[in-house]
DNA sequence: ACAGCGTTGTCAACAGTGTTGCGCGAACTC
DNA sequence: GAGTTCGCGCAACACTGTTGACAACGCTGT
């Protein structure tokens, strides 16, 4: 027993001052600042009383830690989702939760909006997604077309909201007030469209198109189910 | 005549060298090479022969650059759109075409993903989701909201696509097999699913994927249209 | 034709980013 | 207790977007 088997088990040292977990948690701290102090190398030193390259010791690069933190708020999303629920409600739980955790951290859900952590939340999302599919009727490729079609659209979706989140201040309120400016002033020949609906354009919020958005998903899922039930 | 009325109408030098177009133009050719060397100031500079610095003489930063360009994208996108096309026809080949045109130049669409260029295309655009959204059979607000859940989807989609393309091979390399690495090793007793699954998984391709998520747009607008005319 | 002046490109520099190599001291292993 | 490894601090590098000073060019009005 006084030989470990294969590998020398890396004995971690116990008096560490720093530590994966609360590296992550500090990167945690800094995103969920927003964009007031954006999450730079230097700020988690600063967060963690500790010169900023120390956390090259426990992550390669800053891009693995991003894929840690990531992993951890995926946790965060999973348990806001309660049990019992049927399968457009469990996905409707998962986008929401999606959607909270990512306006919690942006700098983080907008790293990671085309990306794959690999790592041990993201399967039970997966699985979540496809039990989902399944249940709804689907199954085989058809179930994992529409999987994916499920995880990368929610993965966009809260990730644009989150880089949204990013911009400066000015920047965000000149893309909102077009709605109400720019648009309001098209030439009503070329533009009859916006001319007619231009009231309506401006008063449209974010919370409207996400749900719109959700929506869409489950009833594409239900709408192929039946297709395939039917034949 | 002789007298500009109010402004003094700064009369533009005509031997310069640099104008916004050929900037653009510039611009677009960097951004059509890939990530093989990113779109950078410098390499701009590189590009037309001139100091980095210069372009600040026509662009006040980067962002408003990345604004014109995009729009100009957007006008090869309209451009891409045949006449004569019905609603659903219109939609599907905006979405092609605006994939098509983010896999081109990848770095323009993707630091596009949540922003408005306010510029000419733009309206084009939508007005173009607008007449499709109103031919289906919605109007006003749920008009509104519609074309809104369109054009933010498109344009995550698409933004999403082209993200993934700019990140190093060996990032991509990592996450592409992951379907066929990480997840077929994954607990069968945990994640029965994916176990079940895993194969179909690996086999999906992003074209599916597309393809199913602009169905799914079209769907849920025919859904809805449907709904309130049975009300 | 000439003075004036705004326009435009060049250059050097600054603040900020992620990352690496070197060294020291402390903690663990034997 | 000796030797080795590990964790951290420091300085530095390459890269990013951006600004201010400066000089030269060409248009403008007289």
């Amino acid at each position: 027993m006084s030989k470990p088997p294969v590998t020398p088990a890396r004995t971690k040292r116990v008096g560490a001052q720093l530590t994966p977990e609360s590296i992550i948690e500090a990167s945690l701290r800094i995103a969920a600042r927003g964009s007031a102090d954006a999450f730079t190398v230097r700020r988690l030193g600063e967060e963690l009383g500790t010169d900023p390259t120390a956390i090259y010791r426990h992550f390669r690069d800053k891009d693995e830690l991003l894929l840690s933190v990531a992993d951890r708020t995926l946790g965060e999303v999973l348990d806001s989702i309660p049990d019992g629920l049927d399968w457009k409600g469990r996905l409707r739980a998962l986008a929401a939760g999606s959607l909270a955790v990512a306006l919690k951290y942006p700098a983080v859900s907008s790293a990671m909006a085309s990306r794959t952590t690999r790592r041990g939340n993201e399967f039970r999302v997966v699985e979540l997604i496809l039990g989902a599919v399944l249940e709804a009727g689907l199954d085989g490729a058809e179930a994992a077309v529409h999987y994916r079609m499920v995880g990368d659209s929610l993965l966009a979706y809260v990730g644009q909201r989150a880089a949204y989140l990013l911009f400066d201040p000015e920047v965000r309120a000149a893309d909102e007030s077009s709605w109400s400016r720019e648009y309001r002033t098209v030439d009503a020949q070329g533009f009859p469209h916006i001319t007619r609906l231009g009231q309506q354009l401006a008063e449209v919020t974010h919370d409207q198109i996400f749900h719109a958005r959700v929506e869409a998903l489950i009833t594409a899922i239900e709408q192929r189910a039946g297709a395939l039930r039917g034949a």
